[in-house]
DNA sequence: GGCAAATAGGATATAATTTATCCTTTTATG
DNA sequence: CATAAAAGGATAAATTATATCCTATTTGCC
């Protein structure tokens, strides 16, 4: 039930990309620095999300990553199941008849629901919108104590 | 972002409880063959359900398992805590400061926000509820082919 | 051409978690 | 006291998640 690190690091990786100027390549590495994810790890990440067409990547001396399409037509639901595969919260959900009791189970009914309700609400999340929402928050004034 | 098994053996153990006759016992060995969970492993899973107060339990020769109290007392969120502990759908949701970024990460909110709407949705949804509709599904004619 | 810097990808290691069973104990009934 | 049930500790087995290593490939630049 919880969100795997591969996941939480693909978004960071993203919108790491996503709030850099996008004129200049950036580097896995510097991200994995910035970000503080592993940087061999990373570069697992960053293949799956080029794979998915969510980040293009460029090899030799001056390559690096850049976003594969604009920031706002990349959901957060693209990202994650970029690298972590489609998210389902129980197994019945991966496919009509996978558990065989899914005609007749009450429980199988709510986690469509609950299933349709967050893959909603990341579907309509897009990078841009995070991006944004990540410079609001860096320019935020410090609840601060001395006035 | 999978429930466990346990998490779903609990919520079928629990309506199978819930829907029999009240008045006598149920015995953890035919919930376990009634709802093919292994055995043993529920023995487990009612333990946990009995000291979070969902079942009562009775040893020896005439005893078995009854709800711990009504069921439209018991949500399915209680029950899926009881077994997997609580809910988060990322680390920085266990608590404040788990991940020192939760102050200025825009995912961070999002996951505020889906975390909130599921456990809202498990914490709606009462076992009542779904043993209502248990019985509704299995009186539900097929959609028959012939007329 | 040859070196250096970057991604690509396969194989593998390590760790953590989940699932499940075994064995012994305790409790209650008749 | 024999039997049937739950309780609980220890442990096994399986699966998954996390991370690294090593080699190959691509590219820019001198
Ligand atoms: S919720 Fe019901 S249908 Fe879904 S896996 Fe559990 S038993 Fe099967
Ligand atoms: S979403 Fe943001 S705050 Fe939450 S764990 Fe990931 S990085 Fe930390």
């Amino acid at each position: 039930m919880e969100l795997s690190r591969r996941g939480d690091y693909a978004v960071r990786a993203m919108l790491d990309v996503a709030t850099r100027p996008a004129d200049r390549m950036t580097v896995t590495k510097e991200i994995a620095l910035r970000q503080d994810i592993p940087p061999i790890f990373l570069t697992k990440i960053v293949s799956s999300l080029s794979q998915a067409g969510l980040l293009r990547t460029y090899r030799g001396v001056a390559g690096g990553v850049a976003l594969g399409k604009p920031a706002d037509q990349i959901s957060l639901l693209q990202i994650i199941e970029a690298v972590d595969g489609p998210i389902y919260i129980n197994r019945c959900l991966i496919r009509r008849g996978e558990c065989d009791r899914d005609r007749t189970c009450p429980a199988h009914e709510l986690w469509v629901q609950a299933q349709g309700e967050l893959l909603g609400l990341l579907a309509n999340k897009s990078l841009a919108d995070l991006a944004r929402r990540a410079q609001e928050l860096q320019q935020a004034p410090m609840a601060g104590f001395a006035a």
